[in-house]
DNA sequence: CGCTGTTTGTACCAACCGGTATAATCAATT
DNA sequence: AATTGATTATACCGGTTGGTACAAACAGCG
């Protein structure tokens, strides 16, 4: 068998999620992806099948090394408040450095729910009810730490702080600036004040 | 001077923005919009110009509509607290009644800003920090009247409460069911609590 | 070298894109 | 009935859409 790839299909995925982050599915044209992959249309097809395969595949590559890679890194710590806050100001961090304003790529995709397929339905739908799992299982632990007074309801309260999140994350699409997305993150964390 | 208009062009506009409401701006063809609005193209072009001045005018016309004919009745509330749970539960039984889970188009264009025309970016910027005026109104006056502690911290709670409105309206686009916008509501009534 | 399989460039496809043009039809005022 | 302007249907424009086809160049293995 001869040589068995060139160009890094991881690679060219990241470079295709940068698109399809900020222009979404519809907006962004094979010819916008040829162009940002730095591959032959042809070379396109054959690795990722369809422009459909590409983004399904982009959006959980993306899911995978960011959301759940933070979640499970915080997971391990043992205070939850601490734990909440490092992640909502995480995204603080990456609205600070962002230039370019994109936001959430499961967000926005989340917004576009209503056209999409199935199986990105399923992506996103897993994405966002761990996100919620985490918040429950962080104030549980801080509840059993007494940091969090038991009044505050664990699934309700994660509930809301998903909501806080994905707010945060869509109004960092340009529409918040550093000190309404801070007043957002201390806000979320007022909710564990009972 | 003979007969001066045939159609009415606010229904039209009105039919536009159901199609511009789900799909977004760029997956909306002119097609899509001559069927829904029931004109010819010819018309539609007479009329409106083109795509992106009807699709200015559907969102100023919906903001008008929805968002801001809401507010300026809530205002003349003499009670804050109830106000904003009014507001909040307004989208909660909108969500109940729409099985499109269209979500709002404000919230959606937001998300889309990066690849808006300055107008529409004005009309977004606008009509959210309209909505964060009408929060910070309503929580001094229900400090005023003792409803809400004055520990409560007016603009920064009124951020992060339109944080969790635009999370609200996103989950409604078919990631959350009622009971998840419910706890959504009753979570942002918690941040009046002090 | 010869075989294999990838990459690349290019040409091509039918369908659709936003937008324009035109001629016929239509309704209401004069 | 004549005039006026909006509405309609249809055809058309150049450009682009997602996707396919194909030959040439390429790189590794036997």
């Amino acid at each position: 068998m001869p040589w068995e790839k060139s160009f890094d299909v991881d690679l060219a995925t990241d470079r295709a999620t940068e698109v399809f982050w900020k222009k979404g599915y519809e907006a962004t044209s094979m010819a916008d992806l040829t162009a940002a992959m730095r591959i032959n249309k042809g070379s396109l097809y054959n690795a990722f099948g369809s422009k459909k395969a590409l983004f399904d595949r982009a959006l959980t590559r993306y899911d995978q090394k960011t959301r759940a890679a933070k979640i499970n890194q915080l997971r391990a710590q043992n205070d939850g408040v601490a734990a909440i806050y490092a992640f909502f100001d995480g995204f603080v961090e990456e609205a600070r450095k962002d230039p370019r304003n994109l936001g959430c790529f499961v967000v926005n995709t989340a917004q576009d729910l209503p056209n999409q397929p199935p199986e990105i339905a399923q992506t996103i739908h897993s994405a966002l009810e761990d996100i919620k799992e985490f918040f429950r299982e962080m104030i549980e632990k801080g509840q059993q730490a007494g940091d969090i007074p038991n009044t505050v309801r664990p699934e309700e309260t994660a509930q809301a702080m998903l909501s806080m999140l994905v707010g945060l994350r869509l109004l960092s699409r340009g529409s918040a600036g550093i000190p309404a997305l801070e007043a957002i993150r201390d806000g979320a964390m007022r909710l564990l004040k009972g």
